[in-house]
RNA sequence: GCCGGGGUAGCCUAGCCAGGCAAGGCGCCGGUCUGGAGAACCGGUGGGCUUAUGCCCUCGUGGGUUCAAAUCCCACCCCCGGCGCCA
C-alpha cells in the first residue's frame, strides 16, 4: 500500500508510476482517492469541532446537572452520529482504493509491456542444445556458450510412469497434481535439506510456517488480483492456503515494532505452496513444472529502508550461488514494469536452462517490496532516537524444489547409461549418485 | 467443544464491581547538573486533522445503550488454566 501522504504531496509521481506499469486505467483512481481524501479531511475537521463542543458540554453537565445542557448535547449527538458514519465510510473507501495502487518502481526497472521486454543481465554455465534445435537456439540466444548434444528430453518424458504418476493423481485430485516415487522423493528431501543448510551457513534463521493464513494477513502480503487467480480458500473458514512461505514469514512480525539494532532479520522458510494457476490453462500441463502443490525454500528479509537495496543483491547472489553449486546453467533477468506486479519495486528472476524446452524458465523470483507490504502488515522499526518508521521487506526463492528437480532431470540426463546424474553437493544428502530410469 | 480467568500506549501494570478528561512504573530520547559518567530532577515518548496555537481519536475487534463508555449490554477474535477429544 502506498502512503496517502505521497499521493497528497506528489500525485503526478504516482500517476507517472501507473503509466510505467501500463495501468493507465488506474490514473483516475488517484484523483478519486484525492477527492475522497479531501472530503474526508473536511469532515474530520468538522467532526472534531463538534466533538470538542460535545465534550465540553458533557463535562459541564457532569458538574452542574443543568437540564438545558442536556438538550444541546442531544442535538450535537445526532449531528455527530451522522458525520461519524460518513467519516468512517469515506476513510474505508479511501483506504480500500489505496490498496489497488501498485508499488513505486525503482528507476532501474526496464519499461516494457510483457515478458519479452525483461532484460537479461547475466548468464551462468554452458547450456545443452539438441542438434536439431541449433538454428532456433542461435536465433534467440546468439553467441551464448553452448554444447551440442544428440537429443534432449522434457522432464515429463523422463519421469512419467517411472518416478512420477500424474495420470492417477489427475483422476483422484485434478490435473496439476502428481505422485512422486522412490529416489525422486529422496532427491526432493535432499534439495530441501541442502537449501536450508546453505542458508543456515549464511546466518538465516530456519523457520517452518503455518500453511494457512487469515484473509487479512494474506491481503497484507499481496494484491486482490491474487485471490482470484492464485489463492485457495478453505470453505466456511476465514483461512487461505498459502501460495508461498513469503506470506507466512511476513506474518511472523505482523503488527510489530522491531528495534533498529535487531535488523536485518533474515529467514530461511520451508513450506508447501498451493496455487490455483487459474490463468495458466494449457500452459505446462504435463509433469511437475507448473502444479497446484509444490515445495519451496524461501529467503525473506526484514530490513532497514536504507539497507534494502544491498539486501536485495544479497538475496539474488545467494540464489545464484546455490544454482552455481548445482552447476545448473541460468540467466538473471530484470523484470520489466508491465510484468512486475503490484508488490515489488524491483524484481529479478533467475531462469534456469531447460534443454528439453530449449528455453530459460523461471525458477527463482527475487523482490524488494520496500514498504508496500510493511505498511499493510503494520511492521515498523524503532530508531535509536525513538522515532518509528516502516521496515522494508524482501523475498526470494532459494529453491523451488519441483522445478529444480525438472531442471536436474533435463540438464543431467545421461543418454548412454539412462541415468540422472545427481549434482555433487546433493549426494551427501541423497546418498546415491544416480537415478536409473 | 465445555467451564473459569484474562487482553489497557514499545513493555509491565492500576482503573472496570459502582460510567464523568487513561493514573503509575520500566525502557528509550532530550534538557538541567558534571571534568566525564551515574544519580537526582524536569520535559517528551500511539494515530489523525491543522501554517500554527491547538483540537480530536485510541483501552483485543465490531456493534449497541448513554449528554458521556476502558467501565454497562450483544457478537466475534486471541491468550492462560481446568475438563473433554486427539496424531
Amino acid at each position: 500500500m502506498l502512503d496517502i501522504e505521497l499521493i497528497r504531496k506528489n500525485p503526478n509521481l504516482v500517476k507517472e508510476n501507473l503509466k510505467k506499469h501500463f495501468k493507465e486505467n488506474l490514473i483516475e483512481l488517484v484523483d478519486k482517492i484525492l477527492e475522497i481524501d479531501n472530503k474526508w479531511r473536511s469532515i474530520i475537521k468538522e467532526l472534531n469541532n463538534l466533538r470538542k463542543e460535545r465534550n465540553k458540554i458533557s463535562r459541564e453537565y457532569a458538574k452542574t446537572k443543568n437540564e438545558n445542557l442536556l438538550k444541546k448535547a442531544n442535538e450535537l449527538k445526532e449531528k455527530i452520529e451522522k458525520l461519524e458514519t460518513e467519516e468512517k465510510k469515506l476513510k474505508e473507501e479511501r483506504d480500500e482504493l489505496l490498496k489497488h495502487l501498485p508499488n513505486i518502481l525503482h528507476e532501474d526497472v526496464p519499461i516494457g509491456k510483457d515478458e519479452s521486454e525483461n532484460v537479461p543481465i547475466r548468464y551462468f554455465g554452458k547450456v545443452k542444445v539438441a542438434k536439431d534445435k541449433i538454428e532456433e537456439f542461435k536465433k534467440e540466444f546468439g553467441n551464448l556458450e553452448f554444447e551440442i548434444v544428440e537429443k534432449t528430453y522434457n522432464h515429463y518424458e523422463l519421469m512419467e510412469g517411472k518416478v512420477i504418476n500424474s495420470f492417477k493423481a489427475a483422476q483422484v485430485s485434478t490435473s496439476r497434481f502428481y505422485y512422486m516415487f522412490d529416489k525422486v522423493v529422496k532427491l526432493w528431501l535432499a534439495l530441501i535439506h541442502y537449501g536450508l543448510d546453505f542458508l543456515e551457513k549464511r546466518n538465516y534463521k530456519i523457520v517452518y510456517v503455518p500453511d494457512m493464513l487469515r484473509r487479512q494477513i494474506e491481503e497484507s502480503a499481496t494484491h486482490f488480483s491474487d485471490f482470484e487467480e492464485m489463492i485457495y480458500k478453505i470453505e466456511n473458514e476465514d483461512l487461505y492456503l498459502i501460495p508461498t512461505a513469503e506470506h507466512a514469514i511476513l506474518a511472523l512480525h505482523f503488527n510489530e515494532i522491531i528495534e533498529e539494532e535487531k535488523l536485518p532479520l533474515k529467514y530461511a522458510g520451508i513450506s508447501v505452496c498451493f496455487r490455483k494457476e487459474a490463468g495458466a490453462h494449457g500452459k505446462d500441463t504435463k509433469g511437475i513444472f507448473r502444479v497446484h502443490q509444490f515445495d519451496k525454500v524461501e529467503q525473506f528479509i526484514f530490513s532497514k529502508p536504507e539497507e534494502s537495496w544491498k539486501m536485495f543483491e544479497e538475496l539474488i547472489k545467494n540464489a545464484e550461488e546455490f544454482y552455481q553449486s548445482l552447476n545448473i546453467p541460468y540467466r538473471v533477468v530484470n523484470i520489466c514494469s508491465g510484468e512486475i506486479g503490484y508488490v515489488a519495486a524491483k524484481k529479478y528472476d533467475l531462469e534456469a536452462w531447460f534443454p528439453g524446452q530449449n528455453k530459460f524458465r523461471e525458477i527463482v523470483s527475487c523482490s524488494n517490496c520496500t514498504d508496500w507490504q510493511a505498511r499493510r502488515a503494520n511492521i515498523r522499526l524503532r530508531r535509536k532516537d525513538g522515532s518509528i518508521e516502516f521496515v522494508h521487506t524482501l523475498n526470494s526463492t532459494l529453491v523451488a524444489v519441483q522445478r529444480t528437480i525438472c531442471a536436474i532431470f533435463e540438464n543431467f540426463y545421461d543418454e548412454k547409461s539412462k541415468c540422472i546424474v545427481i549434482p555433487k553437493p546433493l549426494v551427501k544428502y541423497t546418498e546415491f549418485e544416480f537415478i536409473e530410469l
